[in-house]
RNA sequence: GGUCACGUGGCCGAGUGGCUAGGCACAGCUCUGCAAAAGCUGCUACAGCGGUUCGACUCCGCUCGUGACCUCCA
């Protein structure tokens, strides 16, 4: 057994634009922070395509040894309609709306989350903190903030204050923003008054009477601003520096801006060492998102239940689709290309099947090392899953032409083949193999029974030559969804 | 308006200063009683215009087009 050539791995590190070298801060130990969701609504597609990304990340950095500390948050809380006027609740005006008490909003949505996490097949985090669960770690930080002269309360909230912070800090050194340029973008807006500079963003926010969700504060009722949350739970799980942290794109500005501003305001030191930002999922070349009325939950996606599918795809199937694309490229969902990620996914489960069935040769006549190094080459260059399932689709090709007796590999290729397979589309990928489509009902035993009874009655119609009742048996059963197909061995079967 | 991306063959999508991405579709061939499957072969592209270079799809500039962020968004 030889060593795997697994390293080193490079990750496009969006706070310097550049592809860098991951080294960890405390190996084998890696810090991943993922923003998850907020909890009030079902999320979509879209959604789906970023948690995706970071799951594969996660599998990779386990893969190859890390030991993975993987916090996801839930926003429970916090999270602001308007961020100027009104400041109301993104959960309590749901609740509001369906009538129902605020956690009961947090609670249906977490499900509903979590559902769809493994639906699928998303890892689950090793820690998945709410922010409700955290507002003593957010109040001290706003209190940590304060101290160091950041910001400043204002009729019981308490603002960040980005011009004092960006006289001795870059503050938009994330999004690539320049502050003068952000202050004459800036419109003007209701209820501004309380802000000193129209670029400050609350981390404490004083609660109405009226308001659903509030807690008690040093600067009287309020709850927390949205960027505080993870800040303080990163800080808290992860330490106040730590390796990678994740999100969509669309959260670059100013939610990851807000974060590094509040730690560094706060504990004086950067806290995420790799940014890494997943790219957004289109639809007819628009990004996916609710306001745009064009998302679909993965409920209508299986179903097909929606006007922009032309059928249902399978859970696995959209992964694959979404991983045949990098994560740092925008990905356009369309009924043409699911198809055909179907169709490819199809052949590449129908030849892993086939894997346990090879028969070893004498020789080896392809390179299964160098197909598993440049499987590995492919994740460790910025996690280029297209490149890597390229690869698996010339072990595609290897394999059903080993099954056809046109190549030759060793018991041991076999071997390694088998387990390059099983690694990378199983545990990297995610890919539930025994979801394939090839065979859902092989352990139907009167089904293939039946089958079996059929394929004998239909050879003995051949052996007669008499092809027309063998032909009208095969076309009745392929009317009822099951396929037969002739081979040298024998007839085999599949469901359509 | 400001900032930043992107524009690849019929479709989806990688990648690179000179050498085949891959999937799907299509065509031919092999196999087969026929079909399906599988294999082989073919179709061979990099928005437009300039520039750098021995050589650019890959670097630079401009033009056109599309999108994202600048307000909540994965």
């Amino acid at each position: 057994m030889s060593e795997l050539k697994k390293g080193p791995l490079f990750i496009t590190n969006t706070i310097t634009r550049q592809k860098e070298e991951f080294k960890p801060l405390n190996p084998p130990h890696v810090g991943l922070y993922v923003c998850g969701p907020t909890v009030y609504s079902d999320v979509h597609l879209g959604n789906v395509r970023s948690f995706t990304t970071f799951d594969v990340l996660y599998r990779w950095l386990t893969f190859l040894g890390y030991k993975v500390r993987y916090v996801r948050n839930i926003t429970d809380v916090g999270h602001l309609v308007d961020d100027v006027d009104a400041g109301e609740d993104k959960i309590a005006k749901r609740a509001r709306l369906e009538q129902l008490e605020p956690m009961e909003i947090v609670q249906k949505y977490t499900n509903g989350f979590h559902d769809v996490m493994r639906l699928f097949n998303l890892k689950d985090p090793s820690i998945e903190p709410t922010a409700t669960a955290h507002l003593i770690e957010q109040i001290g930080m706003v209190d940590r903030i304060l101290k160091n002269g950041y910001a400043y309360e204002a009729n019981g909230s308490v603002y960040f204050d980005v011009p004092k912070y960006a006289e001795k800090f870059a503050y938009g050194e994330l999004s690539g923003r320049k502050i003068d340029e952000l202050i004459a973008n800036t419109r003007d807006t209701e209820g501004m008054e309380e802000k000193r500079s129209p670029l400050d963003f609350a981390i404490w926010k004083r609660a109405d009477a009226h308001h659903l969700m509030k807690w008690p504060s040093p600067w009287g009722e309020g709850f927390p601003g949205w960027h505080l949350e993870c800040s303080a739970m990163s800080t808290k799980y992860l330490g106040p520096t730590f390796d990678i942290h994740g999100g969509g794109m669309d959260l670059k500005f100013p939610h990851h801006e807000c974060e590094i501003a509040q730690s560094v305001a706060a504990d004086g030191i950067a806290p995420v060492r790799y940014w890494m930002h997943g790219n957004m999922l289109t639809v007819n070349g628009r990004k996916m998102a609710k306001s745009e009325g064009n998302g679909f939950t993965p409920e209508e996606l299986i179903t097909g239940n929606h006007k922009l599918l032309e059928k249902g795809y399978s859970a696995m199937t959209v992964r694959f689709f979404m991983l045949q694309c990098h994560y740092a490229s925008t990905l356009d969902f369309s009924n043409e290309a699911m198809q055909a990620s179907e169709k490819g996914l199809d052949r590449m489960m129908k030849a892993i099947d086939l894997l346990p069935k090879l028969k070893p040769g004498a020789a080896d006549e392809a390179d299964i090392v160098a197909l598993e190094q440049r499987c590995h080459g492919a994740m460790n260059d910025d996690l280029n899953t297209p490149v890597m399932i390229a690869e698996l689709f010339e072990g595609v090709r290897i394999i059903n032409s080993v099954n056809d007796g046109k190549l030759a590999l060793t018991a041991a290729s076999i071997e390694r083949l088998k387990s390059l397979f099983f690694s990378m589309v199983n545990d990297v990928l995610g890919i539930r193999m025994e979801e394939g489509p090839a065979d859902q009902a092989k352990d139907d035993k009167a089904l293939e029974g039946l089958v079996r009874e059929f394929i004998r009655m239909r050879a003995e119609a051949k052996a007669q030559r008499d092809f027309a009742a063998s032909d009208a048996i095969r076309d009745k059963l392929s009317a009822v969804g099951i396929i037969l197909k002739d081979s040298k061995e024998g007839t085999t079967w599949e469901r359509a």
